[in-house]
DNA sequence: CTCTATGCAAATCTTTTGCACGAAC
DNA sequence: GTTCGTGCAAAAGATTTGCATAGAG
């Protein structure tokens, strides 16, 4: 199908070479460019943070309203396999995804629901350990460390 | 309600008197000491492994059937209140529940589904890492720590 | 006797699936 | 032209909520 003005260059938002580049690895592995994964990506890279497929579907939906909820999962589950975007599961609620960018944690307050965002490296002392005890790598981006934050932390 | 058999003391399951304790705690935070509390205490109890709610009502309906799911999720979130058990996030699926015992976190492989159990001392280092650069507190027995195990490792 | 707990039914939220049609290569 | 992608509707799985009644203290 083709949504109108999906295939104009006019507005140029954010990274359109870039979601063009990732289109051309998605074909590299047999997949289709298409104006629904288009919007997608685009909705990913304008903004950076943790966001479940029901925020996505709006904001792709704010472009592009028959875009079906069915397609934004399947594409992002696609996404996904081909290492372009980490699915994180956050203690309750729904998935999140963003783009695989740089290696990094999550801290999730289990009190307040507030998420941190925090330097992979932080959890290689953990990787270390389960490598050498159990031979489990550790992959900190696609779950949240529960505890409490400092706000939350009982005095 | 009067479940048949639930008020006997003859067959004396596993940590008849502990129940009995834990009830007494959930008395003194104004919750009362009921039939299904005491049967699906009786489950947690008979079994350490991290089980779903669904599971677990499976566990109490082999004794009584008529044990509503609706309140299995309701006592749960009491004994999570009173940190009588942890409800523990796996990736997917269902939460799983069991007794807050001795302090120990998880390693689910993304790839398999398996899931380990490994002693809490394993997350002191993040724990600490995160204490000293977040004020945030590590609570390993509440999350997952996701990656790949073993057998799923890429040569 | 008062207030909490329970059962039942229905709703909610998130995600998945089957099928027929339309589009990408 | 083939094969994959999409929309739609419906199902599925997990959990929550409203309400009337039964039970604990």
């Amino acid at each position: 199908m083709v949504y109108p003005d999906t295939m104009t260059d006019a507005p140029a938002p954010v990274g359109s070479d870039v979601i063009e580049h990732v289109l051309a690895v998605v074909r590299q592995h047999g997949g289709r460019a298409t104006a629904a994964k288009r919007l997608l990506l685009r909705a990913l890279f304008d903004s950076p943070g943790h966001r479940s497929a029901d925020e996505l579907a709006t904001a792709v939906h704010a472009q592009v309203p028959e875009v079906n909820q069915t397609t934004i999962y399947r594409n992002l589950d696609e996404l996904e396999r081909l290492q372009i975007v980490d699915k994180t599961h956050l203690g309750h609620g729904p998935a999140t995804y963003h783009l695989t960018t740089t290696a990094h944690g999550h801290l999730l307050c289990g009190q307040c629901g507030t998420l941190t965002e925090v330097p992979g490296e932080l959890f290689d002392a953990l990787d270390q350990a389960t490598r050498d005890r159990y031979g489990f790598t550790i992959q900190p981006r696609r779950f949240a460390a529960i505890g409490l934050c400092a706000s939350c932390r009982p005095t």
